[in-house]
DNA sequence: GATTATTTTTAGACCAGTCTAATTTATGAT
DNA sequence: ATCATAAATTAGACTGGTCTAAAAATAATC
């Protein structure tokens, strides 16, 4: 039996090191689930000893195989709710993470394989991110990487957020941008790594680097 | 802020002054919720505190009006799920009290009133109970009375059941008893009040008392 | 009315999870 | 290599929730 709790560390290791390629810092831990250092080093001794965390003290945390695979299928069910959220009842992507925060913790596969069957096995949530299906497994991100590093000319889409904070969201939203929408970088500044961009809609879009840097796309 | 814990204990005081009429007993509390009676002792002093409940020790406990108010939505919360599960996710009615009983905590009225909207407001869940709006309001059961009591020859339709554990409703299945059947008691046996019912697809069906009396139905 | 039996409450312990404050370890600068 | 700083851990306290065992109050029986 799992708390939710524990769901949550585990959750947060798993995208700290997904991030960061190297294990969690116990600093970065408490920053991401807004607790104390403290109390990091509590949970992480438990989870050590439950077998879901490999742990060495001063060092970082980083999830044991059986972590992994709790954590991703908590992800699977965080994404899931959020796809139903948005496709079903009509909310906004701004507005669904903090209910799939709770609903996540819903103890039960069927219900999440029927929800998934029901919503005819969606590939992505509403952030773009991947669902991974029951085994853990989720389409590979190959060739996404972010608008900042995308060379002048080249036509691409919005294929996700690497920040999906409501306020970067609605910023989006406020601009037009949305997933699919094809973009060209027309010019890039040295000054600020600021890029003018072009979509359909919108031409000579000029985008700072914090936004360039949190959008994910994809070359055509 | 509450709990799921505390929101557990006011839905079974809700329930059981609901079937009682009167106040619920320690002893009642811990048997429905499967816990100790001092836990519950340690539960209610809580929620005394916290003006949800009223308590003379010894005596028994009651909902305030705040706490009525709070237990009505769970339920409201409750019913809705199961409605949804059975009627969108293809769940049987044997096997969704107890994943309600976890997303029924789920804190967000705006979601509880969405999945209400989405559902097209439902006026009962899959067990024929009322599912109160989002102020408390829901039909009145005026009409309704357990199959032990209707008269010999009357005609009537299935609405509820008051016990809605699995096996009673694996046995309603089995037997090719649901929501909306009709049925006319034939005949009363004195011996042990089991009763004999007549539908559109079985004559003759013998039910004992224990049936009868957790079947509720309406006269047509 | 006195005695049992039952129900309820209290006392005391434990676990999960959190916090603050103090201590230890590692790291970066001089 | 020493010292200062930052990061991590430990110590100790607190809340919510649960339990067992013991005590107190009520209800039932004679
Ligand atoms: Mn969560
Ligand atoms: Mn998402
Ligand atoms: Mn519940
Ligand atoms: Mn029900």
């Amino acid at each position: 039996m799992r708390t939710s709790a524990e769901e949550n560390y585990l959750k947060a290791i798993f995208s700290l090191a997904e991030q960061s390629g190297k294990g969690a810092s116990t600093t970065a831990i408490a920053a991401h689930l807004r607790t104390k250092a403290s109390s990091v080093t509590d949970m992480v001794k438990r989870l050590n000893e439950k077998g879901l965390v490999d742990h060495r003290p001063y060092y970082g945390v980083s999830l044991t195989d059986t972590g992994t695979q709790v954590a991703t299928l908590i992800v699977r069910k965080h994404r899931l709710w959020e796809t139903f959220l948005v496709n079903h009842l009509n909310y906004r992507w701004d507005e669904v993470h903090d209910l799939a925060e709770q609903l996540e913790h819903i103890d039960s596969d069927e219900l999440h394989d029927r929800l998934d069957k029901f919503m005819d096995h969606p590939k992505f949530d509403p952030h773009g991110d991947p669902i991974p299906d029951r085994e853990g497994r989720m389409v590979d991100m190959a060739g996404a990487q972010p608008l900042s590093e995308v060379a002048k000319d080249t036509l691409v889409h919005i294929v996700g957020v690497k920040d999906s904070s409501p306020a970067f969201l609605k910023l989006l939203d406020g601009l037009g941008l949305k997933l699919g929408t094809q973009l060209t970088v027309n010019r890039r500044f040295e000054y600020d790594n600021s890029v003018e961009v072009s979509s359909r809609f919108r031409s000579g879009l000029l985008l700072n680097e914090q936004v360039s840097l949190n959008l994910t796309v994809k070359a055509l």
